[in-house]
RNA sequence: GGAAGCAUAGCGCAGCUGGGAGCGCGCUCGCCUGACUAGCGGGAGGUCAUGGGUUCGAGUCCCAUUGCUUCCACCA
C-alpha cells in the first residue's frame, strides 16, 4: 500500500487538503454532456456579505448529500452556486460603515454610494462562499453567480419589461407598509405580525352642532387623530341610525369631519364608532376609496409628525401620542384607557414597527399569475416534500395581494422606467430613451427606485443558466430537480419562482420542494443573536470536522421538522468517524500482509463473508430508496448501524480468527470479503461525509482517483444470501446467549469455558459445527463441542436455550442452582408469554381468515419455535428440580 | 379568527405505506480481548398525552379533548 492512514482520525489538515483535491481536479463543474442525464439542484443564494450559520450548514449539506449521491449514480449533476445581493441588509451595512467613518449616504449621493457598496461586496462577498466550501459543498464554482451580475441583472430587466408590456405591473399611489428606519416600502411578505400589549384609547368626538353630545371612538392609535376624515358606523347599527351624515368636531384640530356608514364595521367591537384614517390605514384607506373621503397624509419618512399636524409637528409619533392623548386629557375628551393586547406589524429586518403610508410604488398583479402556479401543485409537476406544506403554498397563492416591487433603496436593480422631464411620460425600456413618444421631448429622468430583492431570487432557476438567452445549460439543467429550503421561506421565494417560471419560461422551475425545519439550540430555542445561543457551523468544523457536523445535522431528523443541536450530538457524530477510521485502518493493515485478489469466486466465501456481503447489499438498496424519497436521516442511519454494529462488532471480530492464522485456506476470501464490504459502505457513506470517505478511498484503492466520482453501489442478485443471513443469525443469537450466561454467573472475560451445543437436528449441528469458531472469540469458549445429546455433560453445568438447540456452559465450581432455576424461570415467563400472544393470534378464526397468509404463517413458524424452546425449557428445569 | 405541526425510556429524537417498541446521550455492572477507552461486552428504564372509533390486529388510520410550538389573518 502505498499510503497508510495516520494512527487517529484528525480531520484538521485532511479536511481542507481534500477540498482542494477536488477543486483542482474540477469535480464538481458540470457541463452539457448529452449523454448523461441531467441533475440539477440551485443553491438558496445566501446574501453575499452574510456569515454561514446553522440554518446554512443544514441547507447545503442536504443539497450536497443528493447531488454528491446523483453523481455517483453517474448523473451530470450541476449543483449551482451563488449569492444574493440582499439589498436591505447590504445598504444598512454598507450606510453603517460609512457613518463609522463619518460619511454620510445622503452626502455623497446615489453614485457614490454604490461605488462603495459595490467595493464592499468585493471584500466580503467571497466570505460566505468560503465558509461553504469548509462545509464540503461540491458546487460548480465554476458557475458561480450573483444577483446584480450582468447576466442576472439582464433577465430581470427582460422580466419587468415583458411584465409590464402585459400589463402585469403597474405603478399606483396605494397604501403600502413603510418602514421609517430603513425608509423604504416593503412588501406584505416582509411585515411580521407581533402581540403587543397596548391600549384602547376611547376619544370622544363632540358632534357639531349638539352641545355637550359626542360621538366615542375607540383606537389603539390616537396620534392619526390628525389625519382622520370621517368616522364610521355600521349601517346595521339602530345605536347610530340617527348619526349618519352629521358632521363631527375632530379635537385638536379644528378640522369638521362626517359621520358615515360602511358595512366594514364592526358593531360589536369597541364602541362600534370607527375613526377612518385614509393614509394611515389599510382598512381606512379601502372605506375612504368607497366613501371618497380625502386622504390627509401627517407624517414625513421617519414617522415623525408633518407640517400638516400642528403643534405637533416634528414629534415622533410616539412622543405624539403622548402628547395628543395629555391633550386629549385635558379638554375632557378621553373616556378611558383600556388595556388591549393587538398584533402590530412590524418590519422584519430592523423590527421597526410598520407604518402605513400612501405613496406612489410598482406593483405586480398577482391574480392571473398565480392561477397555473395553483394548476402545477395540484396537477402534481410540482411537489412538496413533506406534502403539508403543500397547503401553505396553495393557501397563500389563493389568497395573493398585488405584490409591492419597488424599494427606495440604491444597492439593487434599479427600475427601467423613464419619466419624461417635459410631459411625464413613463416609458419602460432596456435604456433611457431618445425621444418622448408623446411631446418629442429628449430628456428623461430614471425612476429612483430598485426592486425588491424577492424579485431577482424569483429569476435565480433560470437566470443563473442564461436566460433569457435559449442557452444549451438552460435547455439541458433546466427545469431543475429539486429545491431545498426551509419553510420560512416558502412565500418570499419558494412561490415566487414557481410563478416567475411559469410565466416567462412555462416550466415549473424545479419538480420537487423539499423542505427542512429550523435548526434549534440544545433547549430547543430559536438560534438568535440577541439570546446569544447561535452555534457556529465554523467553530464546529474547526474542532470536530466537517464530516461530523454534516452527520450531526442529518441524524434524526424527519424533513420538515426542527432539529435541536447539541455538542454532545456533534461528539458522537466524531465518535462515529473514528469508528470508520480505525475500522479502515485495522482492514488496511491486515491487507498489506497478504495479497487480495481483484476477483473473487463467491463460492469459496465462507458464511459469514457471504451474510456481511448480503447485508452490505441490502443495505445499498435500502439506502437508495430512503434517498430517493429524500428520507435523509433514515438513509444515514442505516448506513450507521451497519457499520458500527454488523461490520464492526461482529464481521470484523468473526474474521480475526482467520486473519491471524497463516495456515487458513479462507484468508484471501475473508480479505476481499472486509475490502469489499467496505469499500461499498465507504461510498454509500460518502454523500454523508464526504472527506473522511475519500480519506480511506483513496488510501485502501491507490489506484482509484476520488470516491466522489466512483460508481454507486447498486443490489445485485449474486450478493445476495439468504441461507447464509440465516445461519449467522443463528450463531449471532448464540454467542449472545454465551455472553449472557457470562455475565449473569460473574464469570471473568479471562476465564475460559468449555460450550457444549445440543441439537437433535443434525442441519442444525452441522451449522454450529460451521460456526462453532466464532463461539471462542465472541464466546470467549475454550472449546465447543456440537453433538446430539447430553452424553459427557454433567448436571452442573448451566444451560441457555435457543432455537433449536440448548448451549451448556460447565462452570463447575460456580454454578448456583438456584440461581439457574431461577433463570430458566424467569426464560419460561418470557416464552410463555409469547406463546400466549401467538396462540390468541392463531386461535383468532378472522385473523386466519382476513389477515394475509405470509403473516398467518410467519406466526405458525414463531408457533413452532417458542414451543420447541418452552420444552427445553421445562425439561431442563425438571432435571434440576 | 383561520391553518399546520408536535406530544414515544431521565434528556434529545427516529419509527415512511397498520402485523412482536428503536437510536444517540445519560445511568448501571463487567472488561486495557493484538483497529478504536472517541473503545468492547452485559443490563435497568416506556399505560407510545387522554378518551372514543375503524380493523382479525393501532405508536402508526379517523374523531374528540388537553398541553406545547409555529404559520397565516385589515377587527379599529
Amino acid at each position: 500500500m502505498a499510503k497508510e492512514l495516520a494512527k487517529t482520525y484528525d480531520p484538521k489538515g485532511l479536511e481542507d487538503r481534500i477540498y482542494q483535491k477536488w477543486l483542482d481536479n474540477h469535480y464538481f463543474h458540470a457541463t452539457v454532456n448529452p449523454d448523461k442525464k441531467p441533475f440539477t439542484i440551485v443553491i438558496p443564494p445566501p446574501n453575499v456579505t452574510g456569515q454561514l450559520h446553522m440554518g446554512h450548514a443544514l441547507d447545503e449539506t442536504m443539497q450536497d448529500i443528493l447531488i454528491r449521491f446523483k453523481r455517483m449514480q453517474g448523473y451530470e449533476t450541476l449543483w449551482q452556486p451563488g449569492t444574493d445581493h440582499a439589498a436591505i441588509a447590504t445598504e444598512v451595512k454598507v450606510t453603517e460603515k460609512l457613518r463609522e467613518q463619518g460619511i454620510d449616504k445622503d452626502e455623497i449621493g446615489r453614485e457614490e454610494f454604490l461605488k462603495h457598496a459595490w467595493a464592499w461586496k468585493e471584500e466580503y462577498g467571497g466570505k460566505i462562499t468560503n465558509q461553504l466550501k469548509k462545509l464540503g459543498a461540491s458546487a460548480d464554482w465554476e458557475r458561480e453567480r450573483f444577483t446584480m451580475d450582468e447576466g442576472c441583472s439582464k433577465a430581470v430587466q427582460e422580466v419587468f419589461i415583458r411584465l409590464y408590456e402585459k400589463g402585469y405591473i403597474y405603478k399606483g399611489s396605494r397604501i403600502i407598509n413603510w418602514c421609517p428606519v430603513c425608509q423604504t416600502s416593503i412588501s406584505d411578505a416582509e411585515v411580521e405580525h407581533v402581540d403587543q400589549d397596548g391600549f384602547f384609547w376611547h376619544i370622544n368626538y363632540p358632534i357639531v352642532g349638539e352641545e355637550g353630545k359626542f360621538v366615542e371612538i375607540a383606537t389603539t392609535r390616537p396620534e392619526t387623530l390628525l389625519g382622520d376624515t370621517a368616522v364610521a358606523v355600521n349601517p346595521e347599527d339602530e345605536r347610530y341610525q340617527h348619526l349618519i351624515g352629521k358632521m363631527l368636531e375632530l379635537p385638536l384640530t379644528g378640522r369638521q369631519i362626517p359621520v358615515i356608514a360602511d358595512s366594514y364595521v364592526d358593531k360589536e367591537f369597541g364602541t362600534g364608532c370607527v375613526k377612518i384614517t385614509p393614509a394611515h390605514d389599510p382598512n381606512d384607506f379601502e372605506v375612504g376609496k368607497r366613501h371618497s373621503l380625502p386622504e390627509i397624509n401627517i407624517m414625513n419618512d421617519d414617522a415623525t409628525i408633518n407640517e400638516l399636524g400642528g403643534k405637533y409637528a416634528g414629534m415622533d409619533r410616539y412622543e405624539a401620542r403622548r402628547a395628543m392623548v395629555e391633550d386629549l386629557k385635558e379638554l375632557g375628551l378621553l373616556v378611558k384607557v383600556v388595556p388591549h393586547a393587538h398584533n402590530v406589524g412590524t418590519h422584519d429586518r430592523c423590527k421597526t414597527t410598520v407604518e402605513p403610508m400612501i405613496k406612489p410604488q410598482w406593483f405586480v398583479k398577482m391574480d392571473e399569475m398565480a392561477k397555473p402556479a395553483i394548476e402545477a401543485l395540484k396537477d402534481g409537476s410540482l411537489q412538496f416534500v413533506p406534502e403539508r406544506f403543500g397547503k401553505i403554498y396553495l393557501h397563500w397563492l389563493e389568497n395573493i395581494r398585488d405584490w409591492c416591487i419597488s424599494r427606495q433603496l440604491w444597492w439593487g436593480h434599479r427600475i427601467p422606467a423613464y419619466y419624461c422631464d417635459e410631459c411625464g411620460e413613463t416609458v419602460v425600456a432596456r435604456e433611457m430613451p431618445k425621444i418622448c413618444p408623446k411631446c418629442g421631448c429628449t430628456h428623461f429622468t430614471q425612476d429612483e427606485d430598485t426592486l425588491d430583492t424577492w424579485f431577482s431570487s424569483a429569476l435565480w432557476p433560470f437566470s443563473t443558466l442564461g436566460w433569457p438567452d435559449q442557452t444549451p445549460e438552460l435547455d439541458y439543467f433546466f427545469p431543475t430537480d429539486v429545491l431545498v429550503t426551509g419553510y420560512d421561506i416558502i412565500f418570499f421565494w419558494v412561490i415566487r419562482m414557481v410563478f416567475s417560471s411559469l410565466e416567462q419560461t412555462g416550466k415549473v422551475p424545479f419538480h420537487h420542494v423539499l423542505i427542512h425545519g429550523l435548526v434549534r439550540d440544545a433547549q430547543g430555542r430559536k438560534m438568535s443573536k440577541s439570546l446569544g445561543n447561535g452555534i457556529d457551523p465554523l467553530k464546529i468544523i474547526d474542532e470536530f470536522g466537517a464530516d461530523a457536523l454534516r452527520l450531526t445535522l442529518m441524524t434524526g431528523n424527519a424533513p420538515g421538522n426542527d432539529m435541536n443541536f447539541s455538542n454532545e450530538r456533534v461528539t458522537a457524530s466524531r465518535n462515529f468517524a473514528n469508528k470508520v477510521w480505525n475500522a479502515s485502518r485495522f482492514i488496511m493493515m491486515n491487507l498489506e500482509r497478504a495479497r487480495v485478489p481483484e476477483e473473487m469466486d463467491l463460492a469459496a466465501l465462507t458464511g459469514a463473508d457471504k451474510w456481511i456481503l448480503s447485508k452490505v447489499n441490502t443495505l445499498a438498496a435500502e439506502v437508495t430508496e430512503n434517498l430517493d424519497k429524500y428520507e435523509l436521516g433514515i438513509a444515514v442511519q442505516k448506513v450507521y448501524d451497519f457499520i458500527w454494529d454488523e461490520f464492526c462488532d461482529w464481521y470484523i471480530e468473526m474474521v480475526k480468527p482467520r486473519l491471524y492464522n497463516e495456515e487458513d485456506t479462507t484468508k484471501s476470501a475473508a480479505l476481499w470479503t472486509l475490502k469489499t464490504v467496505l469499500t461499498n459502505a465507504l461510498k454509500l457513506l460518502h454523500p454523508y461525509m464526504p472527506f473522511i470517505t475519500e480519506e480511506i478511498f483513496c488510501t485502501l484503492h491507490p489506484e482509484e482517483e476520488s470516491i466522489m466520482i466512483s460508481a454507486w453501489p447498486v443490489y445485485q442478485e449474486a450478493w445476495n444470501f439468504a441461507r447464509e443471513e440465516r445461519e449467522v443469525e443463528a450463531i449471532k443469537e448464540a454467542v449472545r446467549a454465551i455472553r449472557n450466561v457470562r455475565t449473569d454467573m460473574n464469570v471473568a472475560p479471562s476465564k475460559k469455558a468449555q460450550v457444549f451445543v445440543v441439537s437433535e437436528n443434525p442441519e442444525v449441528r452441522s451449522m454450529f459445527e460451521e460456526g462453532k469458531v466464532f463461539f471462542a472469540t465472541l464466546g470467549s469458549a475454550s472449546s465447543v463441542h456440537v453433538q446430539a445429546d447430553k452424553a459427557g455433560i454433567g448436571d452442573d453445568a448451566i444451560s441457555a436455550v435457543i432455537p433449536d438447540a440448548v448451549l451448556y456452559l460447565p462452570f463447575a465450581e460456580l454454578v448456583d442452582i438456584e440461581k439457574e432455576i431461577e433463570r430458566l424461570k424467569k426464560e419460561e415467563e418470557r416464552l410463555t408469554k409469547e406463546l400466549a400472544r401467538v396462540n390468541g393470534m392463531l386461535g383468532n378464526e378472522r385473523f386466519i381468515s382476513k389477515a394475509p397468509k405470509a403473516k398467518v404463517d410467519e406466526e405458525k413458524a414463531k408457533l413452532e419455535k417458542y414451543t420447541q424452546m418452552m420444552e427445553q425449557v421445562k425439561a431442563r428445569l425438571a432435571q434440576l428440580a
